[in-house]
DNA sequence: CTCCTAATTGCAACTAGTTGCAATTGAAAA
DNA sequence: TTTTCAATTGCAACTAGTTGCAATTAGGAG
């Protein structure tokens, strides 16, 4: 999907096109893969340099709310964002070398129909970090 | 487990016994469930009203480290800790109602079989907080 | 008991992110 | 085109948590 997209369905949802929203939009889209607040003020600023944080973390909040965008918080200090794909996907994360693999969401479907069955429970299961040892890492320790 | 205990663990491990540390793992070790920093700093003060943050958060640190201690981020804006029980556990959060269900460690197997034998990553899969809905806000919505 | 050293603390400054509020502005209606 | 009003922005102040550094201290060795 294209800013521009996302921004007409914003707005069937009652949310107005701004300027700030264009842009920030445009370099999480250009981004392809995953950015933090911090990198988009600094990327939306070399246009247009006037841009709050309070904007940003707002519209990166409302990206969220909407599903339009997938945060995730790699324990680096600051959140990532990244453009939602269907269908969902994780992140395994290698606490030693840092070695990140995709993992498509099927890997938890077991888990949701446990707590569905079992304790009426309907979980979003959306874009974890997972924390652990990569194949190199284990043989290593 | 008791203050104690833990203060013994630690000195084994190289950590030194301080005042600081001892009436911190006091007030965690009282409180039986969740309990976040703050809290944590408001109840040691009272006793001890020199206490500052920072040995707190260092504090919390180590033990969630060690192992001694969960942290769990329920998305109320504070992190908060937990001793650890053997087995792990998880809590389910209801999005609408904040109803929280703790389930066992045993819902996550099927996902760790996975990912070691597809993905030769060995994870931890600890003390998650798992958002959703539950049976009653379920029918609502 | 005294000395020594690395671990720990307090402090102040910092980062990431949130919030209340007044000023601005998008966009729909007149 | 002008009016209108709620949505949005910028700002400044705030919260949670982290960090670098100098001062302190636990606790083992002599």
């Amino acid at each position: 999907m294209q800013p521009t997209e996302f921004l007409k369905d914003l707005r069937q949802r009652g949310h107005r096109r701004t300027p700030q929203r264009e842009m920030i939009l445009q370099v999480i889209c250009e981004c392809d893969g995953h950015i933090t607040a911090d990198e988009i003020i600094t990327r939306v600023r070399k246009r247009y340099p006037h841009l709050n944080k309070s904007a940003v973390y707002r519209t990166l909040n409302l990206l969220v709310q909407t599903g339009f965008v997938n945060p995730t918080d790699f324990g680096s200090g600051s959140v990532t964002y990244e453009i939602h794909r269907d269908p969902h996907h994780h992140h395994l994360v290698c606490r030693e070398c840092g070695k990140m693999i995709e993992v498509d969401a099927g890997v938890f479907a077991p888990v949701e129909r446990k707590l569905r069955d079992e304790y009426a429970f309907a979980p979003d299961l959306h874009h974890f970090a997972i924390f652990g040892l990569c194949r190199k890492c284990q043989k290593k320790g």
